[in-house]
RNA sequence: GUGGAUGUAGCUCAGUUGGUUAGAGCGUCAGGUUGUGGCCCUGAAGGCCGUGGGUUCGAGACCCAUCAUCCACCCCA
């Protein structure tokens, strides 16, 4: 037996209605707000992830499937789809376009984790980018459209949290402030916040550590640090989202893994999915286009892991779409009924009509079962004398009335169906 | 990458202190007299007991390794 790859898994045909139901939402929604959809590749150049997510990220470095092809080039499946939908942009000359330039997607990404409920090695995620807009308005606009995607797919209970991050002009002087004072304390912060000093340190305020949380209780906050433009972004967002009657929650330790935000960063957590409770993150990322050599060019947006999205549904108790029963079940008896079932069910599709026909050559009996098993509203029974007659037994199946009708004409059996 | 729990039929699980041919329920398939479903009854198919070593006269049970799953850390969607 050969197994799927560990991270991996099927998406059997029972699952459906959510998948259905998530896309289905996601591309009514997007629409709504102005967004197209945009397919890009499931593998990139090595080097687009490395400069656009940021080369000293967990995703980068110990994350990504990179491979080299047969002409020596280094590729790597996309962990994200934000770099991707960026270089497309460029690529294809849309930063010209008329601004802003709205855009969503769903695909599959892949991340080399330790599997866990909720986190996968393949995953998928609906996404949604804002470029070329650098105001708050955009922000909220993009905040409004998952908010609205949530509560459409049934999701409750969910918090926003926004924060802050600053820009490249005020965070290098957070950083270092943050720096001096978690050096000063060094001794008091885990194994791994101490790793943290050197590589990342706005991470140590999301330590789960408890001698690590009480040494940031007295930390710099970065709220507090923003430059003017930054701070002035932020109240304003805050002013958008009041207005809209969005609730949220600040909570400046959030903090986001990937390299190129900027200013604006939200999650929505649920607190119904387990320890991988963010079904939602996003935020600005202003500098990114430029990173990767496009021009000057502001964007915001999010993505949804769409697991995610499936576990808080069943938590919520969320409907989704009953799978298809057929109006028509044809029990066909014998060699001649077996043909004249297989015509009598395809009219009936063309009719617009889904019919189920034994394929299998059961007894009428097993028939009848299996009927039933797939919730058939009729069974009609077709044997020789039937066939010869024109005429044959029509079975609700709910009620078990039966009534003799006529076969040859299809209008008629589909008028008696619906 | 680190830690904890768990691997017996398609699914959910039994399996006594190690002891003959490995069990149940559900599901699947077939029957329960002529061409009629749901309930009920009968029967069948379906397991190298995750994999590989070891201990033992004897292992599904014990030991070790390995793989996988779940949960948490980490990280993120």
């Amino acid at each position: 037996m050969i197994q799927r790859p560990r991270g991996t898994f099927d998406i059997l045909p029972e699952e459906m209605p959510y998948w259905y139901k998530i896309e289905e939402t996601a591309r009514e929604v997007s629409a709504l707000y102005g967004f197209s959809e945009i397919r890009i590749p499931t593998f990139e150049a090595t080097e687009l992830f490395a400069r656009g997510v940021g080369d000293t990220t967990d995703v980068v470095q110990k994350e990504m499937y990179t491979f080299t092809d047969r002409e020596g080039r280094s590729l790597t499946l996309r962990p994200e789809g934000t770099a991707g939908v960026a270089r497309a942009l460029i690529e294809n000359g849309k930063c010209s376009d008329a601004m802003p330039l709205k855009l969503f997607y769903i695909i599959n990404c892949f991340r080399y984790e330790k599997p866990q409920a909720g986190r996968s090695r393949e995953f998928y995620q609906y996404g949604v980018e804002l470029f070329g807009s650098d105001s708050p308005a955009a922000d909220a606009t993009v905040i409004a459209l998952a908010n609205a995607v949530i509560s459409r797919l049934g999701i409750t209970g969910t918090e926003l949290q926004v924060n802050s991050i600053g820009c490249p002009s005020c965070r290098p002087e957070y950083h270092k402030k943050l720096r001096e004072f978690f050096a000063a304390n060094e001794e008091k912060l885990c194994p791994t916040c101490r790793e943290r000093l050197k590589t990342n340190p706005l991470r140590i305020l999301d330590c789960k550590n408890e001698d690590c949380i009480k040494l940031c209780e007295g930390a710099p906050k970065v709220l507090d640090s923003l430059c003017s433009p930054c701070a002035g972004h932020f109240e304003t967002l805050k002013k958008y989202l009041d207005a809209s009657g969005i609730a949220y929650t600040v909570n400046p330790k959030i903090v986001r893994g990937l390299d190129y935000y900027t200013r604006t960063v939200f999650e929505f957590i649920s607190d119904k999915i387990g320890a991988q409770s963010t079904i939602c993150g996003g935020g600005r990322y202003d500098g990114l286009i430029k990173q990767i050599g496009g021009p000057e060019l502001p964007g915001i947006g999010f993505a949804m892991g769409i697991t995610r999205l499936i576990l808080a549904m069943k938590a919520c108790g969320s409907e989704v779409e009953e799978p298809m029963a057929p109006s028509l079940y044809i029990a066909p008896l014998g060699e001649r009924a077996q043909l004249y079932a297989l015509k009598l069910s395809a009219g009936l599709k063309e009719a617009g009509i889904y019919s189920e026909c034994d394929i299998v050559g059961r007894s009428l009996k097993s028939q009848m079962k299996y009927a039933d098993k797939i919730g058939a509203k009729y069974t009609l029974i077709l044997g020789d004398a039937e066939i010869d007659t024109g005429r044959a037994i029509l079975k609700n199946m709910q009620t078990g009335e039966q009534s003799e009708v006529g076969v040859s004409d299809i209008d008629a059996l589909r008028r008696l169906l619906s």
